[in-house]
DNA sequence: ATGCACCCTGTAGCAACTACGGGGTCAAGC
DNA sequence: GCTTGACCCCGTAGTTGCTACAGGGTGCAT
């Protein structure tokens, strides 16, 4: 398949296909004879692995290191387990950062009563941080 | 007060206010007969204001936006209640994508068994969205 | 032969910094 | 008076993960 169909089969942009191509992740296909690129199943399934890893937040050099797993079946895949939980830690501190900061945000939204700048609280709470509750 | 001064009672790196300074986001302060920028206390409120907001999540747009406002004590502040609930909003779908990617890599962690890569769920599970119980 | 959809390459842009190279300044200590 | 070290200056390039051109070639239908 040429690359505009690989891109509707997998929900992938043709640009970030060839970026995936040069910064090596994908490997180079085939060519025509028009030197269009040339692409089979092996390449759907591993462009799916990575966009589906990309969509659960893991980085480019992560799944590297997981393509270099699931490339070598013999080896001991204790890693892909170590890089997956590290990254759902790394999951769970986002939404624990992320929950103070928005249980802040809705202390300080709300508290504008649509007077002028100099009395506004949003402002205020915004260049002043001993108003905070919690540390962010 | 120096840079370098500045940058220890805000909390921010030398080279990012420097930066600030170069996107508009910082006025360009005095300098000494040595060329060294020298600031005041005005400066040191308006870095805290921004690196609070940063802090917070907004962006450097969001925060120019703020800025200018905070600029003009005389103007309606509704303003900067809206940008603050917009990105409240966001936050708050970040909170809720971020769970449930949660959800799904709490469901694909553990279930290695410290086999070989073959044999490896983790690596399925990230080949095949299939596994997924959810959108993500 | 002329549209039009599709493909190619290479480069530059985005956000928000961070790091570096190569240099100038200033006070303290010998 | 000279060195050492901490501090400062500027400009540019790198980071992550794409995305968006510009300027061209290919393939098929009308």
């Amino acid at each position: 398949m040429k690359i505009g169909e690989l891109s509707r089969a997998t929900g992938t942009n043709i640009e970030t296909i060839r970026y995936y191509e040069r910064i090596g992740l994908l490997p180079a296909p085939h060519r025509t004879a028009a030197n269009y690129r040339s692409y089979g199943d092996p390449h759907r399934a591993r462009l799916t692995f990575v966009r589906h890893s990309r969509d659960l937040g893991f980085t480019i050099d992560e799944i590297r290191s997981l393509l270099d797993l699931s490339d070598d079946p013999g080896r001991d895949c204790s890693e892909a387990d170590r890089i997956a939980s590290r990254h759902l830690e790394q999951v769970e501190d986002k939404i624990a950062q992320l929950t103070r900061l928005r249980d802040e945000l809705t202390r300080i939204v709300g508290r504008c009563r649509g007077g002028i700048a100099a009395d506004c609280r949003v402002i205020e709470a915004l260049g002043d941080h001993r108003h905070c509750k919690s540390a962010h």
